[in-house]
DNA sequence: TTGTTTATGTACCGATTGGTAAGTATATGA
DNA sequence: TCATATACTTACCAATCGGTACATAAACAA
């Protein structure tokens, strides 16, 4: 058993909490005392727990982003492209349009703005979109080399274009839209789906 | 003539520099201090002229916002819709993009996340990016009714479409993509045009 | 020149920011 | 029981936040 007093509170459900705190007012937009009131717990005891600020937005994130990961990367491997492609983005969609969770994406809302102070927080989530947008990228260029897309089309035209849908989406879900109404929009949206011959 | 001291600085020309202040660090990752080192002014001087910070944002960003409507809202106008939709898309884009000046857009970096405290701000600007959208679909339900767009098209999901291809497209561009890899996309989008009959 | 009016520069305000020192409480191991 | 190690509580830190009081500078009208 560990020597000392124990924690009185579970590290993963606190950090869930903060999740939703970071995601739904951003990295800067949150403050330390907002953070206290979400958990409950004193800010000594956050700053034990996870170091400081920097590090317990990167450690929610990673949670964040690991569970929506294994929501929409696992489309990826759908045998039909296409039809992996539109699932990921249904999922990302209802990722996005949650209820009882905050509408949008944590990594679109930190990735844009803030001081200069956040730079960092900020190239780390922009990092991370662009290896989710290489990821669809890689699965396009293997259905490129198996005969499922055209040799006409560019990859990584067609990648940024897939990621531009999900990360607009992700505005119009902070800005309101429902679930139903983005659903139909990526329908829209896999019309532009390239010709198979 | 005025009476007492007239002021050593054009107002307009340092809400010109406000504007790309805000437009790179959003509202609240932009503090008075950023806003006197961009200006050259002291903090009594912007407040005697503009009147608070909040005040500041909003007569920047409606500088902001009527220069870029200027710019894209006249490609409406054309005649053929999908040609001016296009066009439309490929202004937004050369915006998001301009050489010197900061990358994406400025209603969409302010709009999603912040503190409570600025959620005025936020409602503002998801206010007049709703508008603009409804602004194009508006567009759309005359292309309709003129027969140039079929019975069949959802004119309010296909207007939220578009809008979320610019709104992506200024994440992607705050996220460094470059203005030829934003136009190829939309070319992409534009694939998704309802057939004509 | 002398008031009057407006702008500027300095120096400050209370509140909030992220972060911590120090004392106390609660567990284990001897 | 007692020492040790960890966690919690309170109170505080310097720095920065948006905003302003006050004195001085520079224009006009008289």
């Amino acid at each position: 058993m560990a020597k000392g007093r124990p924690r009185g509170f579970d590290a993963d459900e606190m950090l869930d909490r903060v999740v939703n705190v970071f995601w739904q007012h951003g990295y800067e937009g949150t403050s330390m005392a907002t953070l206290m009131a979400a958990t409950g717990l004193n800010k000594p005891s956050l700053y034990a727990a996870f170091g400081s600020k920097e590090a317990l937005f990167r450690a929610a994130f990673e949670r964040y982003w690991q569970r929506q990961g294994e929501l929409t990367r696992k489309h990826l491997d759908e045998p039909d492209v296409r039809t992996g492609v539109e699932r990921m983005l249904l999922a990302l969609v209802d990722i996005q349009t949650q209820p009882g969770l905050p509408h949008g994406c944590l990594a679109v809302h930190g990735g844009l703005v803030g001081s200069a102070a956040s730079a960092a927080i900020r190239d780390e989530l922009r990092a991370r979109q662009a290896a989710m947008q290489t990821m669809v990228q890689n699965r396009l260029t293997r259905a490129q080399v198996q005969g499922e897309l055209a040799a006409s089309v560019n990859v990584a035209d067609l990648a940024r274009y897939l990621t531009i849908v999900g990360q607009g989406a992700a505005v119009q879900a902070a800005g309101g839209a429902t679930r139903e109404e983005l659903r139909r929009v990526v329908s829209v949206a896999m019309r532009a789906w390239p010709a198979v011959n």
